[in-house]
DNA sequence: GCGACTTTGTGCCTGCGTTCACAAGCGGCT
DNA sequence: AGCCGCTTGTGAACGCAGGCACAAAGTCGC
């Protein structure tokens, strides 16, 4: 119970959102040091990965020189209902200005901060097969990047060999090379059998998050995120749909003449 | 019947359980009833991509030789509870025997007519890049596999040329040749400019489900299903996670258990 | 300077997904 | 043959996320 009360009921309401929402999952405020960022802590998992995409729509925006947004443009642009746009926004404070909408500027920094990326992120890329080969050369993040900075595969004929400027190291040299180049992101596209061995090698090097593309669960400590992307789950989810629909309307079937491609979108008309 | 009051009361904390108890009314979502595979509709999204997870468990266990297994050890391997195992395989029916397990060939077969996996689906990859690249080798899906059979790019020197042995075509011949080969899955990974392009060429040639590797939002009709895979939202998330912990706990720290999130081992002590 | 208009921020309600706990059911043991 | 232990399948509770709708708050026009 850090200051609420009738702040919010009075007048002002300096962030609300995070007691609700706190008051339930957990008691136990943990308000350390400073009171100002602690709030990140609520923010469901969701709404995070939906601040990233309003940030590249952000970034966008801003480099065509657009100065000021409403909720109703951004969220359109970003594919999502205006009403869950505001209360993403509202998660990380209240930077709107009622009656005209958000600074794209202001906006962004906002986001960027509260994702953690106005320090860089060093990522380590381990498995450097036709998936590393494209991670390693994806450079080209928005806004703040992540520098990959650390290369590592088995393949003796790729060592040294520099992929997308990185030299590439022996997946043994994992601890040394991660824990002297600070890196704070693993990401594994490893074959399987392989993954968990260098998923140990990169905790012990002190990597606490890993997005990991091997399709094995990962057995980590509890202080360890792990975030996973899984090609064949994808397609599969997606042959699910295909087999569906099949079942569901087997009368209409594919008729590619009658099919236009109407932009039609869910109401939502938006053309940039 | 359950007397659930008094043994609930005794080891739980309720908080006014009076007032949410007061509609339920279960929605009933016309499961069986005859039996047939109709039911497929009700399966929830979540418990599809996980079903996905299991097959391929139950893959591995099958060739290892394993015949049967509890909802306990698959639920293990593939990092999800066991009551949520159960639900979601409940989803499909039930083919478990009280007091023993599941047969694993059985399991592998229901998940597999569920998910659409028993008709092959044709795939097409858009962008032929470094992702490009990897995905048209990706062949090697667990069970049943996706045949990729139709490579796109609009650079001219890749024309013809053979990509994990199939040819690459230019993508204004999307249309014509997703539909003489039945594409049913398009794959996007184009550079983000060309994506909502490629994408209508998709849907023109009657493609219904689309995986977008490119970091835009797709304006699709609403009879397309999209899925997308975003990299850079992906580490944004994981750096999110970075930024909290290094706010929350400078020193060494205890995790706050509560969310061990990511279907992660929840406390699951495997073996090994 | 005041009123009307615009847009944010959020309380509340609804519905979904997860979790819990237990009865039903099956096999093996005595 | 009957009981006992094990495991499934599921009804019900719980918590979270999404969406509506409105009051608060600020701007613009007059």
């Amino acid at each position: 119970m850090a200051q609420r009360g009738q702040s919010d009921a009075a007048g002002r309401t300096p962030r609300a959102p995070a007691e609700n929402a706190a008051e339930i999952t957990t008691p136990m405020p943990t308000i350390n040091g400073n009171g100002l960022r602690d709030r990140a802590r609520a923010i469901p998992e969701a709404a995070v990965a939906r601040l990233a995409v309003y940030l590249r729509v952000l970034s966008g925006m801003k480099e065509q020189g657009v100065a000021s947004v409403s909720s109703e443009e951004l969220s359109a642009a970003a594919g999502v209902n205006s009403a869950k746009l505001r209360k993403d926004l509202s998660y990380i404070g209240s930077y709107g200005t009622r009656g005209v909408g958000y600074e794209v500027e202001v906006l962004i920094d906002q986001i960027e901060r509260v994702l953690g990326l106005t320090r860089e992120q060093s990522v380590a890329v381990v498995g450097i097969g036709n998936l590393g080969h494209a991670l390693a050369n994806y450079g080209g993040f928005p806004g703040r990047g992540f520098p990959v900075t650390a290369l590592f595969d088995v393949d003796p004929d790729l060592m040294g060999v520099p992929v997308g400027g990185i030299p590439v190291d022996h997946i043994d040299d994992i601890p040394t090379i991660c824990a002297a180049r600070e890196v704070t992101i693993g990401v594994i596209a490893t074959p399987p059998p392989a993954a968990q061995a260098v998923c140990d090698r990169l905790v012990q090097a002190g990597v606490e998050c890993i997005l990991n593309f091997a399709p094995v669960v990962l057995q980590v400590p509890e202080t360890v995120e792990v975030r996973k992307v899984d090609l064949a789950v994808e397609l599969q989810i997606l042959s699910f749909h295909v087999a569906r629909r099949a079942d569901h309307a087997p009368a209409a079937d594919v008729t590619p003449a009658q099919r236009v491609n109407g932009a039609q979108a869910n109401g939502v008309v938006v053309r940039r």
